[in-house]
DNA sequence: GAAAAAACTTTACGCACGTAAAAAATATAT
DNA sequence: ATATATTTTTTACGTGCGTAAAGTTTTTTC
């Protein structure tokens, strides 16, 4: 790492005693080549640091080694969790992930699609806004890009998909909350954000009724993804009216459950499973703060690390040109058993 | 948006009817061409849908126009804020952000760097890992690249930076919470992540001292980025050992206050301002969850509008090719009057 | 309305690499 | 050892755009 600064494969390709279109290969994929050049082009990559221009390399290549991974809302940290797993594993499989976040904005989805476009990536992993997702523009993406969506799917679009098994979550949660006390009501926001909130009412109806009890179920109004306040002050509005026909509430999702144990704090009532608690509210998701709740949210754990990695995988297959057909995936989920219910 | 595909921007310049040099001062920078070319280039644009190929622009220019921005964990929504904020500001002025996260870990931070270096970024908006940054690297790449840190500084490194005034916020909660009740103990990590910490630990003993008060500081144990599990099993320690001096807990940080909230609960204690409460708990940083905790927590505001728009417009500064010498600004923060204290 | 300034067009070259084709070198199989 | 397969080298051209220089047109200035 001493001599006269490299400023291109040329010039690399001299120092290193291999020639250029080879080094082209190996830049491209480090196993294509003899195991005796690369050790050759390794060596010489110790002694001068030269990196190639990714603006050049790009720039003729039809598929790039980009990875798109596109989050619908990243002061989530449920999808900040999701990000930080695809993105390791995009690096270990050699490709390079460039993070967008639609914070919650249809707008700003299909403007990343379009700066992805001039990306050129080799694929796209997506979590899309849901509802509010532009499907006639992602729907013209995915015919261009290999596109994996996880977290949520988009109904009828017929894509690689790998998420929650979201029936199993409120089917393992009802189940665990009717053995352990009253059936439960069910808390979820009027307009959800994305089908996820849909399978995991019919879900709660299917499983209530399977268990001789009547579903009841409590709207929340109010949208964006601003969740844990519309649960605080849907909350208040459903304790003040005494619309909670149980004393056991299933909430949707954490980020409900949590804005719904604040509006039980403030209302001073207390939540648990001790004998002096008056009612008992659990979650799905299983949100980085949920252990940190008051008390402790009980809740179901999504599989981050399975989904993250399937998902890559998916994607990796089809980017290695496995023909199979789009296929979906459901992760189950485990009960995480805490103090709320 | 009809005719035949343009391929580049030697076909765009025909359908336009404007040379191709021209075309490439407007894609620089729209506001160089005259205002009679532009709308001509702006209508052909609509209807041809062509856009310069990205890879090919930047090969040849030494600054791109991308605006890399790193932050030290993004699963901490007081930084995905953040970045939400600069990215936009950065496209409103015309930039391309890029997002990464270094993941709590050196070692990503330093790969960032180094992926960076590959885009030839314009400039670098940086949130460092603090303590656990490698200095030696950062210092090399801002030799190279125009950067302006936020949020946390590089004591000694003399680089613009824009992040709170964290003396003022410690000053401000000491004051208050003397003047509402008992002088506070403060709570904080004995190896905290970054300088933002000592400086509030400097400030609440002089603020301490200033009142008249003895400064009592409580730390806990524990490396890392998880402050809420830090702060719940060294608050649960701290409980049983009877180690708060003061029925007044100022936390360090949100994150540490909402570990303590959880601790109080799981012992029974009640916090709050109220007359039955046993403590009182306050924090520094009103991250989201902070106004959903139970009770809600006391706490200090950042800024994160200025702040955003202050590191942006700093590195803009710096891009337009301002000579002014590096700057430290310091933006206050304010009272946020919640139930815990 | 003429002179000066600004913006644009034409022409031409450079950038750093991809990639194709043919020839040469090396490795593997029999 | 020979035939065959694989890999590498040589040569050469393509990519899409940046950019410089010289000439032309348009706008501004007075």
């Amino acid at each position: 790492m001493a001599d006269t600064k490299i400023r291109n494969m040329e010039q690399f390709a001299t120092v290193s005693g291999v020639s250029r279109p080879t080094l082209s290969k190996y830049f491209n994929d480090p196993e294509s080549v003899r195991v005796k050049t690369r050790q050759q082009i390794e060596a010489a990559l110790e002694k001068y640091d030269y990196r190639p221009n990714v603006y050049a390399m790009n720039q003729n290549r039809k598929l790039t080694k980009n990875i798109g991974v596109i989050v619908p809302y990243l002061s989530d940290p449920v999808f900040a969790e999701f990000a930080r797993k695809v993105e390791q594993l995009c690096l270990e499989a050699g490709y390079r992930p460039n993070l967008f976040s639609a914070h919650g904005d249809t707008g700003n989805e299909v403007e990343i699609l379009d700066a992805l476009r001039s990306l050129k990536p080799a694929g796209v992993l997506m979590a899309p806004l849901g509802r509010a997702s532009d499907r006639d523009e992602i729907e013209k993406f995915c015919a261009d890009f290999p596109t994996v969506f996880f977290d949520s799917e988009l109904p009828g679009l017929g894509m690689p998909f790998v998420g929650a098994d979201n029936p199993q979550f409120t089917r393992l949660m009802v189940d665990f909350l009717c053995r352990t006390g009253s059936a439960p009501c069910f808390f979820e926001m009027e307009t959800p954000a994305n089908p996820n909130a849909g399978k995991r009412r019919k879900s709660y109806i299917e499983t209530m009724q399977a268990n001789g009890h009547t579903p009841e179920i409590i709207q929340a109004k109010g949208a964006g993804w601003g969740f844990e306040e519309i649960g605080l002050q849907e909350g208040l509005r459903a304790f003040e009216a005494r619309a909670f026909t149980s004393d056991t509430i299933l909430c949707s999702n954490d980020r409900l459950a949590i804005g719904l144990l604040t509006a039980a704090y403030e209302k001073g009532i207390r939540v648990g499973r001790s004998a002096d608690a008056a009612i008992r509210i659990a979650g799905q998701d299983d949100h980085p703060f949920s252990r940190f709740t008051c008390p402790p949210l009980t809740t179901i754990a999504q599989d981050f690390d399975t989904i993250s990695r399937q998902a890559v995988d998916m994607l990796l297959a089809v980017l290695n040109g496995a023909k199979t057909p789009p296929e979906q995936r459901y992760v189950e989920g485990r009960l995480i058993m805490r103090e709320s219910a």
